[in-house]
DNA sequence: TTGTACGCGTTATCAG
DNA sequence: CTGATAACGCGTACAA
């Protein structure tokens, strides 16, 4: 059963004004202003539209309308939960408000983020979401003269050039410390990420410095970065078993690096948090599961994704700059953490023979 | 210091063209059909361009060129690592061909799915990826008609209405009851999702029957259907110690599942894999790093997602219609999966008193 | 090789 | 309230 006219493909408002028997102009008003249009005449048109199955092309009514409704996202990866997990909240909030989002991401390659913006406003996206600070020089160029709206997330920066909705990554890190500190440790480490083109590790590993510092605490000199693995993690905490052993409390940038700290003092013999405490940063399922559950700190990456979409879409829609809004983590003291055993540190566990 | 003129929000063709003496015409020749130009005009035409800081207006080039060079993605959510890891995949690899995807997450609401493709082909998407088999009737007859390449994943189908790049879930697991089996395990219970609306969890389940009916198994009605989340596995694995106390295997549909099972065997005094064995499904980051390391099968993940861009890619500059592709997972043996001891199930191993 | 002119499908402006 | 018509910016027959 041939179609009518297979010659077009695609249905558009002059079909749909014929057929109705009015002029395009009207078939545009009743969707796009019903008010200015009878009750009747809407009626048929939006009926006929129906039938024949019509929908606006959207390359025409963004070059008309000079509005694309597409959105932005420029992202390291989705492959790490933590972005994802943003992204996810963003897209499906903003898609509310009739956005769509198109997500490149940079594969932790800074040096094409510039790229890929450039990719998104050729293509026309109205509004722009960022991880961290803005490093690019090109690309901070570009957006203290664009007049586009921009957010950054999971970094609380005050001063950068495009408002960020996020939270304090140094001081959530500082808390934990204090929190260590105030079980009893002295004697500390960090396991962080690579810090180089990331602005969230560094204000983390920043974090665990100045925390010790207030504190008169040790260990501001022993920072481990590794990639972001859960094998990384483990070999972080290997490094740190034979480098200082008189550490009784490590403290992890993520609960990934955390996850492999936990696995590799039970292979090693020591128990947590008996010989050491450790603690994680993300808040993911598994920490209640690990052995044992997870200290760590609650990120509030959906509510990111939400306030981000929240603070864009308001941006469009009063033609004006966002507006950042600083988030709270939340300190999760599970069983990871406790007090350190009198005179008992990495050395004292191995003394007691429990390492392999 | 103000610019020339910022009436015009952006640099077209025209002021290209104008600024290097030349017509629009060879403007934009200068850069689709760069050997209709002579090379001198061609490079006053890209300096000036250049210049201008011009670049084309994607609306206006879609609606001349009927080409938006967008696809887009339709799964279930961006929040689960199966998923993400996919995307990602095809959106980067797809991007090296000049495609930008758009994401639209059905949150498991297979009701919307229509929905999200309508305004996906409304935006003029020129290809579609999905998630498993396409259930819906709407969907079904729209694919069926459409001239739009498309492809689904993470299934194998050979009569989907769309091809399919994906791997044999059904088989997969009937290996590892396999592998189960060669170990001397008769007594089987499984962890799955929920089926509803998920073809992949139903051939995992299909797969498990299959697997215990061709080896004269046990334990074809022990399947615990329950949400995604490793606390359900947790959940299920109490279940099946209640209720079936003589199984020695059991078999996971996700790895999440198995993470969950894992730890509440450790916290009821069970041993992996003397007293159970456990399996999982995707081979996870963590997988190597659970207690016991988890025997599992490996997905292809990243895998499929570069295969589905490359074969919309193909199709696309082809015009014809995509192709599928069955990819092959992989049993990976580990330290959960072992021997049952002699005599010893849950039964005894509860008896021996070292469950909580 | 280059320029002219039209049309892609909408929305916005201006009459009526 | 409705209709005719002019853009939006680009790509491409067709003419030169």
């Amino acid at each position: 059963m041939p179609r009518k006219r297979q010659s077009k493909s695609r249905i558009n408002v002059q079909d749909v004004a014929e057929k109705a028997g009015v002029s395009v102009a009207t078939v545009s008003r009743a969707f796009n202003l019903p008010d200015m249009v009878s009750e009747d005449v809407r009626a048929r048109v939006i009926a006929t539209a129906k039938r024949l199955g019509y929908s606006p092309n959207a390359a025409a009514r963004a070059l008309r309308s000079r509005k694309t409704h597409i959105v932005g996202a420029v992202i390291p990866s989705l492959d790490y939960a933590i972005y994802a997990k943003m992204v996810n909240a963003f897209q499906s909030s903003i898609s509310q408000h009739g956005y769509m989002t198109i997500v490149l991401t940079t594969g932790f390659d800074n040096r094409t983020i510039f790229d890929k913006v450039k990719l998104l406003v050729e293509r026309g996206a109205e509004a722009l979401v960022f991880v961290g600070a803005i490093e690019d020089p090109a690309l901070r160029r570009f957006l203290k003269e664009s007049p586009l709206p921009a957010v950054t997330t999971y970094s609380h920066l005050p001063n950068e050039i495009v408002p960020s909705i996020g939270f304090d990554n140094a001081e959530s890190v500082a808390s934990m410390v204090g929190h260590l500190a105030d079980l009893g440790h002295k004697e500390f480490a960090l396991v962080s990420s690579i810090a180089d083109g990331n602005d969230r590790q560094r204000a983390r590993i920043e974090g665990y410095r100045t925390g010790l510092r207030r504190l008169k605490l040790s260990g501001v000199d022993r920072v481990f970065s590794h990639p972001y693995s859960i094998e990384d993690g483990a070999a972080a905490m290997h490094e740190i078993y034979n480098a200082c052993p008189q550490v009784t409390a490590i403290v992890c940038t993520s609960d990934v690096h955390a996850f492999g700290v936990l696995s590799e003092c039970r292979r090693m013999g020591l128990r947590v948090p008996q010989d050491v405490s450790v603690t994680g940063f993300d808040d993911a399922e598994y920490a209640t599961r690990l052995e044992p559950p997870l200290t760590t700190v609650f990120v509030p990456a959906d509510e990111m994704g939400v306030a981000a979409a929240t603070a864009l879409h308001k941006a469009l829609a009063k033609d004006q700059k966002p507006t950042g809004v600083r988030l709270d983590t939340k300190l999760i003291v599970r069983l990871s953490s406790g007090s350190p055993a009198k005179a008992q540190d990495l050395t004292s566990a191995r003394r007691a023979g429990r390492s392999r």
